[in-house]
DNA sequence: AAAATATTTGCAACAAAGTTGCATACTGTT
DNA sequence: AACAGTATGCAACTTTGTTGCAAATATTTT
């Protein structure tokens, strides 16, 4: 596993350091997706909030984890689908964001059904943001 | 017009004053989601930042505005459909980001799909943001 | 129409979130 | 093992959002 997280890494073009395999670890490691003060939180403010700041934002340049809207200002990562490379991001699916629990979900599988815009309006990424209940709230 | 504005205020038991009614106005002449940023410019920083913050929070909490979901961390308001009241907003609409200009469309009349989510899942709200080119800049 | 009451505004001070420059520490390479 | 390149942590700063309170404005009552 260890490995797995360098191999990723690597293959992104970015040197092996403890923070970044940590980071990268916890978003392996976690079903739902993940806010900077949680990522503090799980390293026990071992890094600095620079730190994570960059690495959190250097993942995203990467293509290794992507941004999800919320409608409260707060900003969530997760993991990208494998078709996500550097500059392309491949991020059109369902996200869940659960009323009770405030967990996060990012149900990959789930297909974005077409959307028909007005005319002169070309959709480039189109993101789902539902909100409810969860299956471990209800 | 200004009386219907004010109408509107009255409506929702709020005091009319000239910030509330400024902005009201602000959003009902424009046709995208304006940002706490664009309210102070537009009028001239005339207003306090914190009076500007009451009163967006202010309208949302009556229903006449709603925040549209931005994977950036900005946070944006719109007007909402006449359905919405207080404590219950109805906004299942769609929005559209646009990649060059960075214009936030509202898209009432468009509808969103059915998602089909996995078990357990139960929806109370869903929000489509769609991002691309916008009929402006095409 | 003026006084009384209730609400809103602006200021100041604060708290939280995010950014930048730079010296030190670490990683990968020769 | 030494070197070059990159990442980290600190300090200082900016931006964004919040809270308490006195002064100002809006609404209600007489």
């Amino acid at each position: 596993m260890k490995n797995d997280i360098a191999e990723i890494l690597k293959r992104n073009q970015l040197s092996v350091t403890e923070s970044r395999a940590k980071i990268l670890e916890l978003f392996h490691e976690s079903r739902s997706a993940l806010a900077h003060a949680d990522i503090e939180n799980k390293t026990d403010e071992s890094y600095d909030r620079v730190t994570i700041y960059r690495t959190l934002q250097t993942f995203v340049e990467k293509g290794i984890i992507h941004t999800i809207p919320t409608a409260d200002n707060s900003v969530l990562y997760a993991l990208c689908k494998d078709e996500c490379t550097q500059g392309k991001h491949n991020d059109n699916h369902v996200h869940f964001i659960c009323d009770i629990c405030g967990t996060t979900y990012c149900l990959d599988h789930i297909t974005v059904p077409e959307i028909n815009l007005p005319k002169g309006f070309t959709p480039h990424c189109t993101d789902v943001v539902a909100s409810g209940i969860c299956k471990n709230c209800k």
